[in-house]
DNA sequence: ATATTGGTTCTTAAATTTTAGAACTAAAAG
DNA sequence: CTTTTAGTTCTAAAATTTAAGAACCAATAT
């Protein structure tokens, strides 16, 4: 059975598709998120993805390891039930921005050996080089803070 | 002329090099910005850069143009001397991170499109797309604060 | 004017990614 | 135990990306 959507919804699709290609997921992958946020019924099965979307049975497999090894969606089954229910962990999005910050952290490592192996003779260059990796590793000490600012100011409402 | 690298130097140009892979740069252009950052002298030729990393002229030229597009480098000029001296624009890095919170941005307006279209059946998921949203807005608003913040902290050193 | 330097652009080859199709498997249903 | 369901895995075709090679061009040097 495949999920009847409007051209609206079909343009979302794309839109939120093309955007996670741009992070550097397959075409496929992106499509799959786009359906899973859109969706009317926000779980739905490997055959409802495959059917909506017309890609095979190989790609929708692949892709759906893919997301569920990167932590965007999961599955809940039902009992009496064989088919697995996959849906987005939109609940999820602190780990995913988390994550985003552990990669600029190993970016400032990254610096930081360049700045090992550069010699004395580029001051104001190095200089640059060392405040862009204290920033980084600033800014990873601060997300917590903001996020908890964030809650709070969140809850006054 | 080529530049001089030893191991180090060369393992740390790949080390960047696909750093940038992953966000999206051609492995050319990634080692371009690695030569750049370890090189003892911070600005170089055309043809340094091509015979350092052994890379094709066609290559080296569609790489930099790129990378001087999305504004990772710029060049200097001697007068009396034809030819480019390409280096990293490093001093810039408010702006690189600035540009990384708008793309940012642009995937909470995508969000909001997500929440107009969809129906009020499921308020639970709904509401963590809201609030995936609105804490990208939040940084969005925050970030130029958390940045005046760590200029300050750096002033008192 | 002619040659050389410092690149750019066009075409194409090679590598990689992405997806389809078909064969396969494990669990459950009949 | 045979069949069906729900997917997985393997192979390979198609599409895309990446980079090389060669021809080209504009500015300077001779």
């Amino acid at each position: 059975m495949s999920i009847k959507l409007d051209d609206k919804h079909k343009a979302l699709i794309e839109k939120i598709g093309i955007a996670h290609e741009e992070k550097g997921l397959q075409p496929v992958a992106g499509r799959i998120l786009g359906l899973l946020y859109v969706s009317p019924r926000p779980e739905l099965t490997f055959d409802e993805i495959r059917e909506t979307l017309n890609i095979s049975k190989s790609a929708t497999s692949t892709a759906l390891n893919l997301l569920m090894h990167i932590g965007h969606i999961d599955y809940t089954t039902f009992s009496g039930n064989r088919k697995r229910y996959f849906r987005l962990k939109v609940g999820n999005w602190r780990d995913l921005i988390q994550g985003e910050i552990e990669k600029v952290i190993k970016m400032s490592h990254v610096l930081k050996e360049v700045l090992a192996v550069r010699g004395d003779e580029t001051p104001t260059f190095n200089c640059s080089i060392e405040e862009f990796a204290d920033f980084m590793q600033f800014m990873h000490k601060e997300f917590p803070v903001l996020l908890q600012r964030w809650e709070q100011t969140k809850n006054k409402e």
